[in-house]
DNA sequence: TGAAATGTTGGGGCG
DNA sequence: ACGCCCCAACATTTC
């Protein structure tokens, strides 16, 4: 456990009282995908809390009203959380904070997801850093090496009144959309800890390569976990370090490149905190007059996993039935939809919100202004994904395609990049022709991205 | 954390 | 033996 505010609660009172709030309007952005692993995570996180004979208790609504009444039904004097980044809660936290400060109460926030607060990394001209490199590096110079607080004691429990969480019919029902989660993947604190170390094991000497490979399982996936708090980074840190010191032959660049992938998540937190309309408005305002497609046809194409290019269904595919998008295929399909079908780059971010279980507003939005062009330190527009190259280089025996395309199971690996150019006899049939010819469009592309100039 | 177009080089076939 | 052409392989630039 690495939970700051709970650490200090819990050495600072006589007896506490864990509450979490489901504040839809002014709370966390959560996609569709992610009431199911909320349930989940909400569930396993209340046995861990029974097991100390302490009791979770779960409230809807608005967070400041609610915690209002706890606290007088309670005689509460103290409020403690770990912060959340998202500018909407942000308003929403100082709010509270100032409330019941005047009221007379403790109040307290803590840093409980980040290895450094957007607040603590910046230029020497105290500007925030908008290139990745430069941002990285300052963080490394700097950072303090983590360290973890844990409950060293459990004080009393305070019993409140809770909703139950069956009665929130957070997982999907009518259709269970969400069947093909559970195969794929465990939720909750005890679980995370459990892929990190399988990780350490299994993944991290090969990482620097097998990464890039969507048929292999060459990442962490611990993306969700740290979406919802279930392990922090400074835990993923220090495991790491730990790793590196118990094995001298655990590749050092793999090793180095799985830090990184760590400050990139620091680094879109950092932008969204100081450009709060990240989601929404393009970083770099020369992309507004950008003549965007709104297609809804192939738009619909994209999100059902039917454009004709294997790479891309097969990673659409992906995404819906389980939740999750290996990196290499989010940047295809990312760069598919924005290039090859010059749809507006905040329709995929919406889709990938929606859909996916580790969506992130500051990783997602980030990562589709990257690809897009728009973005920070982010891709050259022109650098356009040939999703064809793409899945020869890093799926050359279509592996990763004939798991998420069933149809294409019997086309043979020298036309299951391009089915539509194989002879007649061995062309799938139930698989629909490309919907835009990929060198056409990038022509295309390159024309509309000429008129920002 | 590209790809295509264009430029350069060097080896082999051939008259 | 020599120059010429072809073209693959690699490097550079351009989008």
């Amino acid at each position: 456990m690495d939970n700051p505010a709970l650490a200090a609660a819990t050495a600072d009172s006589g007896a506490v009282l864990p509450v979490y709030i489901l504040d839809k309007d002014s709370g966390p952005k959560l996609g569709e995908a992610q009431y199911w692993w909320l349930h989940h995570s909400l569930s396993a996180l209340s046995d861990d809390l029974k097991k100390q004979q302490h009791k979770l208790c779960l409230k809807k609504g608005k967070a400041l009203e609610i915690l209002d009444d706890l606290v007088q039904k309670h005689d509460i004097s103290a409020i403690y959380w770990n912060r959340c980044y998202e500018p909407q809660v942000i308003e929403r936290d100082k709010i509270i904070f100032q409330y019941f400060k005047d009221k007379g109460l403790t109040v307290k926030s803590f840093n409980g997801s980040l290895l450094n607060e957007p607040w603590q990394v910046k230029t020497k001209a105290d500007e925030y850093y908008k290139v990745f490199t430069a941002y990285w590096k300052a963080c490394m110079k700097q950072m303090p090496p983590p360290s973890l607080v844990d409950v060293e004691r459990w004080p009393s429990a305070i019993e409140a009144e809770s909703e139950h969480l069956a009665d929130w019919k957070l997982l999907p029902s009518k259709p269970d959309w969400a069947s093909g989660f559970a195969d794929v993947w465990q939720v909750g604190e005890k679980a995370a800890h459990e892929r990190l170390e399988a990780f350490l094991c299994d993944g991290l000497d090969d990482y620097d390569t097998a990464r890039d490979i969507p048929g292999r399982p060459g990442t962490s996936r611990l993306s969700p976990h740290l979406h919802f708090g279930e392990i922090s980074p400074r835990q993923i840190w220090l495991a790491l370090q730990q790793a590196l010191e118990d094995d001298a032959m655990m590749s050092r660049s793999s090793a180095e490149r799985f830090q990184t992938e760590l400050g990139w998540r620091e680094f879109c937190y950092s932008l969204l905190y100081y450009f709060p309309r990240l989601d929404e408005q393009n970083f770099n305002a020369k992309f507004d007059g950008f003549p965007w497609q709104d297609d809804d046809e192939a738009l619909r194409c994209w999100q059902k996993g039917q454009t004709g290019y294997p790479i891309v269904d097969a990673g659409m595919r992906e995404l819906w039935q389980s939740g999750y998008m290996h990196n290499r295929v989010r940047m295809i399909v990312a760069s598919f939809l924005t290039k090859d079908l010059l749809i507006p780059w905040q329709k995929g971010a919406e889709w990938f919100y929606s859909t996916l279980l580790d969506a992130d507003l500051a990783n997602n939005s980030a990562g589709w202004q990257w690809t897009a062009g728009s973005g920070a330190d982010a891709a050259p527009y022109f650098r356009i994904f040939n999703p064809i190259t793409q899945s020869q280089r890093f799926d050359p025996n279509g592996e990763y395609i004939k798991r998420w395309l069933p149809e294409l199971a019997d086309v043979p690996v020298k036309y299951i990049h391009a089915p539509w150019q194989a002879p007649e006899g061995l062309r799938p049939l139930d698989y629909v022709d490309p919907i835009v010819d990929h060198g056409a469009a990038r022509k295309t592309a390159l024309m509309a991205y000429e008129q920002l100039k």
